[in-house]
DNA sequence: TAAAAACTGTGATACAAATCACAGACAGGG
DNA sequence: CCCTGTCTGTGATTTGTATCACAGTTTTTA
């Protein structure tokens, strides 16, 4: 089951804010920065990368493009994200290719810090341990999702999701999603064609589960949106 | 993508055969043996837990049961696979629930001897990780499959996982399956109905992909079953 | 070893979702 | 500012899969 918002900035991999303050100080201290403009690519997925990112402001996405052409999404990330840590830990080629959404600004570790800095804290092993252990809680449930939950409900369940790592709670209890998210990326976080997303969008929409800020959509009723997603 | 079979060992958190010799004596020396019965339960999903598992011997499901009644399988695990790894770490509920398909023999580690193994040896950690990276990676396909590829590829995909957990490969570089699968079994896989799934399998064994050894499956053409699995 | 239970194969039917086909709205770059 | 490309909404049609129904088979277990 997915979890509740307070708790989900977990499922996104949200390590900044979850770090000790000592881990945090020394992860940016050993890291370099990085830009990226607006539809830039970090890396590809079969790439072979050394290190992981940390997402210090800006929006990316996390994709796989399927052999036919389809573009699934498994991640919309914002500030705080930790980007490419399972070819960090693997050796493996990365797992999926990241693009930016908005301009970013990122920090780069490499490899062998990061091993340096774990063995010298181990703290930091647990920790990430911890957000793999999270992340593959969310993966799990996305896979039973798929062939449980009709389109709609995950359509909804995109929108919880984009929720963690875009959104922005008002003080009332709304979640405003900080970034216009077009109905393709929705689609591609649901597994689903773009015409049905649009369909089901327009339904929360006139449900008065979602309405729009403007270009932004905004959560009106998160533990109905919760509900419906649920698995 | 699927990992090829002889890598693939990892996907379903075959730990035993990758550690160290060192850890792997202090992890069994730090545990307790524990026998289940076919059909029984080692826990259910949403129970509090402490502690993971290594099954020595027999076979085990992890599976989770939709709110439609839907039973899907995660995965199908043999001798070395790690389990229960995921409540270990971030002391949230079961993920899913593990249930032995035939008799097993399991040794259980508590989390706390886990960490005090861990905190004396990082390269626990490191395995750890990867193992946990490794899984990640798995179910990431998973998801983009099941949007992706149609019901015989995503039941091929099913064949597929399953010969890293259970599979047996032949010098011929066939692969038996030793451990007599059920269609509901291989329909909870690949997320599709039983009814489907066994047109599927027909259609498999009628392309000689697979075979029937006895009341075993047998991969008669990996390369190909891979294939049709490929995302 | 007989009876019950679980598993399997295969047609027929129903349905959710993908695909096709546009037309209108909007955005952003020259 | 206009014009090109991207994004959106919505009907019509097709298609893959689930569901239903049931008979035959195999495995348990009593």
């Amino acid at each position: 089951m997915l979890r509740k918002f307070k708790t989900a900035t977990h499922n996104t991999g949200n390590l900044a804010k979850d770090m000790p303050w000592g881990a945090r100080r020394a992860f940016l201290s050993a890291s370099r920065p990085l830009e990226l403009g607006s539809r830039e690519v970090l890396f590809h997925a079969g790439d072979s990368g050394d290190g992981c990112y940390l997402l210090r402001s800006g929006v990316v996405k996390a994709a796989v493009i399927a052999r036919d052409g389809q573009e699934r999404l498994l991640a919309v990330l914002g500030p705080g994200a930790l980007i490419g840590e399972l070819s960090l830990i693997d050796d493996e080629p990365r797992s999926a290719t990241i693009s930016a959404l908005k301009p970013c600004e990122l920090m780069h570790l490499t490899k062998a810090a990061f091993f340096r800095l774990a063995d010298a804290n181990p703290q930091v092993y647990r920790q990430a341990l911890k957000l793999l252990a999270q992340r593959l809680r969310g993966t799990n449930d996305t896979v039973v999702a798929q062939s449980t939950v009709s389109v709609s409900g995950r359509v909804a369940r995109a929108f919880a999701s984009l929720a963690n790592g875009l959104g922005d709670e008002q003080p009332d209890g709304r979640i405003l999603l900080t970034y216009k998210i077009t109905q393709n990326d929705i689609a591609g976080m649901a597994g689903v064609a773009r015409e049905n997303a649009s369909r089901a969008i327009n339904d929360l929409l006139r449900e008065g589960v979602l309405s729009r800020a403007g270009s932004f959509y905004l959560i009106e009723r998160p533990a109905e949106l919760l509900d419906m997603a649920e698995i």
